[in-house]
DNA sequence: AAGATATCCAACATTTTGTAGATTAACTTG
DNA sequence: CAAGTTAATCTACAAAATGTTGGATATCTT
């Protein structure tokens, strides 16, 4: 996974990382071939295959690169008394690097819109949100944060608690998971301001 | 996208569709060629490029019949007030279809731990979160679900939060956002049972 | 029953993958 | 800086996968 010291692997993994990174740019992972990589790389397909086994191998590592500032110093995980204090920084910490990275992660955090189940479901479910939360807003409910963003909380939330459910071979009950939920939600929403329940404006 | 009235096609479509899921549960998308796929269906494979382009065609549509009900009717988005209701009902609708057809989404909702940017930092983000509500317990705080949910929730959310905002270009300045997020974050915590804060119990 | 059309089949060109051995160039270490 | 090590390049090749063709056969729709 790591490059040696060398000077001329470095270069390589430096170069054939950045190659992959332009063609995504440009292309979808799929359509992107090694030889594709090399050649944009001017590096030698059979050197390629000295270091990694498929472009996956490649992608990995990048990936790995971008990854490794949240696995380390990133985020401090002592001095926080509250884990509520512990998730404001580590989410602060995590927002500002990748946001003074923005154009890479641009390219690596795009949802593939039509390839992953998890994304569809999830933009199914966003958007009914959405929906919903529009009419709320109208009815003269007031919400604490702009409608997008609390929806994505929601079904960000919910989907990703749906996965573990599922990896994990169901370790509770479904109407367990659903009462988790439903204890979860309630006090996610409208901390502060009043509840004026006005009647609807059709629709 | 969608088989016409032809039986013969019907069949293709179905024949193809299983084939791939069949070969899903045994090996990675990535690893199976249009040629597994066909001899697996014992379909030819000129037939297959008659209805699809490339694999990702196929799982395209496998997956859009997976998401049907998201869609359609399985969630109504009428005769409900609240957001919390709608929110609610649409969970449970969710759980239980994907309940009915567990094998099926084991497959199709497995993360791909090392090739998504997504699943790692959610991963990092979700494993630092754990250990912190870990500690939280240990201290004598009382949370209202089991650490693993809280920490999926948490982590889910934020992350889905952040792709919407990078998705959409930066809507809103970063400061902006961590404001959202920590109202958010404020309530969604230990609603009723009282803060028992005794001395940490070491590390 | 007749026309339409999907499937199958054989054959082929092209692309991509993956490996091997030999040569050249660059780096590390003492 | 010299010697030994190791990486990169190059050529060549084998195997696999992709994508397209034209025509024969079977099946469906109306």
């Amino acid at each position: 996974m790591e490059p040696s010291k060398d000077l001329r692997v470095k270069r390589t993994y430096k170069l054939l990382s950045e190659s992959l990174l332009e063609l995504m740019k440009k292309m979808p992972f799929e359509k992107i071939t090694i030889t594709d990589i090399c050649n944009n790389a001017m590096v030698h397909r059979t050197t390629f295959y000295t270091h990694f086994t498929d472009k996956y191998d490649l992608l990995k590592y990048s990936l790995s690169e971008l990854e490794k500032p949240f696995d380390t110093g990133a985020v401090k995980e002592e001095s926080f008394e509250g884990y509520k204090e512990f998730y404001m920084d580590a989410a602060q910490k995590t927002l500002c690097y990748i946001d003074s990275h923005i154009e890479i992660f641009k390219v690596f955090l795009k949802k593939n819109q039509e390839d992953s189940l998890v994304t569809m479901i999830q933009n199914a479910l966003t958007e009914k949100l959405t929906q919903k939360l529009l009419k709320c807003q109208e009815t003269g409910i007031k919400l604490p944060v702009p409608v997008p963003v609390l929806a994505n909380i929601y079904a960000g939330g919910c989907l990703n608690v749906l996965i573990w459910w599922i990896e994990q071979d169901r370790p509770c009950s479904l109407d367990q998971l659903l009462e988790y939920l439903d204890i979860l939600i309630q006090p996610l929403s409208i901390p502060d301001s009043p509840r004026q329940h006005s009647p609807a404006i059709s629709s």
